[in-house]
RNA sequence: CGGGGUGUAGCGUAGCCCGGUAUCGCGCCACAUUUGGGAUGUGGAGGUCGUAGGUUCGAAUCCUGCCACCCCGACCA
């Protein structure tokens, strides 16, 4: 382990890409633009995947599993849909291997082409749909509420661990409804779900809105999304939820009967979020020490190390950070107890902050004899030394993690209304994004025309129309022609 | 996929222009002294120099193909 990690001033995208390594969250793999998610990191994607699960069977859904490969040609059965994906998509084209002539090793088999080329799928929307219309046949089989965790296949050109990888893990929710007012509604309220993760589990504030046309999912008639900012400046999308209309229930005829005798095509929902949220998570709070990770998403949210010499210092200390533990484990906090030989205090601290663990509790002969423990926490680096006498240590950690959750959107809140800003000139508009970064919310005519201009000239794409955006007339930054209200512009990941 | 750069021990590197089998630091192993912010000393292990060819008596070094990674463009959760 070598000292020391970039700075973000000096080289934000080196900070980052060092920080996933050196904290142990993720690696390259063998495989290009894939990614081997490590143990630690793992960890948190699972304590993301365990809310967020909750959160999904709480407003209703249950989980289902569908294949990896889904015929070509289904994908080709929602045109705007294939048109999305069809340049990043992999291919099986045969199903079996055999030995090479000159024995070296195994070729593919030209005599195992595959009838039908099979895609890995890149969403699953067009396999769910074939399923569903044997699912529904009538209003009494919805809505249909399923959900899926799965990995999922986009060939990426340029990949980044976690932001942007071939292969990556990711939930989406599938779901159908007989009316289209139900099916907004469902939309909307997965925004939502995925709002209220970002922002008390995550600690990452988040812009609700609507995708312009060009950003919008394909095959869907609206994309919802909540947007984050990184420190950076620039915007990340960390969940979409899409009103799919009833486009792929026309797609693959999923008709159904309703009460009053009619044959309708049903309205359609899908709603995702991927690892790509660990990206958010770590650009979001994270400093030049190393990871901060918030109270409620860290795998360890205590670490006890204790500072002695000797073996007999070390038990006696050690039976006191035992205590500690127990009571601390008794209020659910996830405590570990650090008692390795093999490397120093020193070490340890440096160590354990840049892993991001929130609270660290230093015990050595000097708090023996006081009975006292050094608490420091990541997101301030500061230190303080308590009395066990004087307070109860399960109640006193408790409430500073919480403290802590708090403090670490606090910032991430206050660092993105100061990255927020208006503008109302082009020139305004240019050196914002030029100079500041962040969103900038400017008025546009509600063009795709002038949204891909706007993106030639300035590398900003319209992250969203914020859902509560006040009306308020103006005139485009671009064009100067009429517009409604203000949309978020930025430089986006 | 286009333009530029890089690839040498687990990690970071020197050597490459001017061919002669590889430098240094971190890490690793052993022992000793250490332990309140990344300890110190001594000894040791570890490399078919990204890969496949070519040139040469001889290639990390020169030439060609391929692969991977990084930066910049086009695409995206």
């Amino acid at each position: 382990m070598s000292k020391g990690l970039p700075k973000r001033s000096e080289d934000y995208s080196l900070w980052y890409n060092e920080l996933v390594k050196r904290a142990d969250l993720a690696e390259n793999s063998p495989v290009r633009g894939c990614m081997v998610i490590k143990p630690y990191g793992y960890s948190i994607w699972e304590k993301m995947q365990a809310e967020l699960d909750r959160m999904f069977k709480e407003t209703g859904h249950t989980n289902a599993y569908f294949p990896l490969f889904i015929p070509k040609s289904y994908l080709s059965k929602e045109a705007s849909h294939v048109e999305g994906f069809a340049k990043e998509c992999a291919v099986v084209t045969h199903y079996r291997l055999k030995n090479s002539d000159d024995g070296r090793g195994v070729i593919v088999d030209p005599e195992a082409k595959l009838e039908e080329e099979l895609i890995v799928r890149p969403t699953s929307e067009t396999v769910i749909w074939s399923t569903y219309k044997n699912w529904i046949q009538s209003y009494r089989d919805l809505p249909l509420l399923v959900n899926q965790w799965a990995n999922v296949v986009r060939w990426e050109m340029r990949t980044r661990l976690f932001l942007r990888t071939a292969e990556f893990l990711w939930q989406e929710g599938h779901t159908a409804h007989a009316s289209k007012e139900e099916a907004i509604e469902e939309t909307v309220q997965m925004m939502n779900v995925y709002a209220t993760f970002a922002e008390n589990f995550m600690a990452l504030p988040v812009v609700r809105g609507i995708k312009s046309a060009n950003e919008r999912f394909a095959g869907a008639e609206d994309t919802y999304c909540i947007e984050a900012l990184m420190q950076d400046g620039k915007a990340l999308q960390a969940g979409t939820s899409h009103f799919l209309g009833q486009n792929f229930a026309k797609a693959f005829d999923v008709k159904f009967a309703t009460k009053e005798g009619g044959l309708e095509y049903v309205w359609g929902t899908s709603w995702g979020a991927s690892t790509r949220l660990m990206g958010a998570l770590i650009m979001a709070h994270s400093d030049d020490n190393g990871l901060v990770l918030p109270p409620k998403l860290a795998p360890i949210q205590v670490v006890i190390v204790p500072i002695y010499k000797g073996d007999e210092e070390l038990e006696r200390i050690s039976v006191k950070a035992k205590e500690i533990m127990a009571s601390l484990r008794a209020k659910g906090i996830s405590v570990q107890f650090d008692n390795r030989d093999t490397h120093k205090p020193g070490w340890k601290f440096a160590e354990y902050e840049l892993k991001g663990v929130p609270l660290r509790i230093a015990m050595g002969p000097r708090d023996l004899e006081n009975n006292t423990v050094e608490i420091a926490r990541r997101d301030t680096l500061t230190k303080e030394s308590v009395n066990l006498s004087e307070i109860s240590i399960d109640k006193y950690v408790s409430d500073l993690l919480e403290e802590i959750q708090r403090n670490i959107f606090q910032k991430a809140f206050e660092f993105r209304e100061n990255m927020t800003t208006e503008a109302d000139t082009w020139q305004e508009f240019e050196d914002l994004l030029e100079n500041k970064g962040g969103f900038v919310s400017a008025h546009w005519d509600g063009t795709t025309e002038t949204e891909e201009r706007i993106k030639e000239l300035t590398k900003a794409t319209i992250r969203c129309i914020p859902i509560d955006r006040k009306e308020e007339s103006g005139s485009c930054i671009l064009t100067g022609k009429p517009s409604t209200g203000r949309v978020l512009f930025a430089r986006a990941y």
